[in-house]
DNA sequence: TCATTAAATTGTT
DNA sequence: AACAATTTAATGA
């Protein structure tokens, strides 16, 4: 019984024995506070991050106290590979926006995977090609997406299945915390969804999001 | 198991 | 930002 039966988590299935092995000593699991940096730019890279369970929000502060969100990691969502790639400072802040359960992936044991997992590069590889259409199609639509789309946009980004494989129909995330993602007020936050839920492609639950038509929410990542 | 209460979240202005 | 309504979770009989 490890963390892994509980959480489900594609590329560690892909491991062989020994491999997983070597994971399951090495990992470190961190249970975290609501509104707490992990990790703040410019640190060193340590390690790669698991999110077991909670929401997590990575952003990029300005001087200027200007707080830009870049994406939201929903549990079965890993990151920092990049940092840990370049052997480099990580460039974001990331932090919590609710009590979480963090998983660490020391960088020897990510280095080691590397060269010993075909399996775990081609993991890698889906896994920043899927960020890259995902940032492109942001940077698409950019100038043109108010509060609506941004909301929608987030939405979509959250219920991407090769990104975050245990976000099936339903997401228990606050319309708050949606809010903080999408630099939108938690009022803004509720009209857009509403709106959504008008055109039946999501259903308000309490708390949480059920997403009845994602294809739809996908088009309107590219329509606004 | 059910009723009461507090806390969290949503809906509206 | 404030307030009302709704849902959930906790408590105790």
């Amino acid at each position: 019984m490890s963390i892994f039966t509980q959480y489900q988590t594609p590329w560690f299935n892909e491991l062989s024995p020994d491999l997983q092995e070597k994971v399951l000593h090495d990992i470190i699991v961190l249970d975290i506070p609501a509104n707490t940096m992990i990790e703040k730019k410019g640190d060193k890279a340590n390690g790669w991050i698991g999110v077991l369970e909670g929401l997590v929000k990575v952003s990029v502060g300005t001087p200027d106290g200007k707080i830009t969100s870049l994406t939201g990691i929903p549990p079965g969502g890993w990151l920092g590979e990049g940092s840990l790639l370049k052997k480099e400072a990580l460039r974001y802040d990331v932090f919590t926006l609710r009590r979480s359960l963090i998983a660490k992936l020391p960088m020897s044991t990510f280095g080691y995977l590397l060269d010993q997992s075909i399996s775990f590069n081609r993991f890698l590889l889906n896994q920043l090609n899927e960020r890259v259409s995902q940032f492109i199609g942001r940077t698409e639509n950019n100038h043109l997406q108010d509060a609506d789309g941004r909301v929608a946009c987030c939405l979509a980004e959250l219920f991407n299945p090769l990104l975050y494989p245990n976000n099936h129909d339903v997401l228990p995330i606050t319309q708050i915390e949606l809010g903080y993602l999408a630099r939108v007020s938690r009022q803004r936050t509720n009209v857009a969804l509403k709106r959504l839920e008008q055109k039946q492609i999501i259903k308000i639950e309490y708390g949480a999001i059920r997403v009845l038509n994602l294809n739809a929410l996908k088009e309107l990542q590219h329509s606004y």
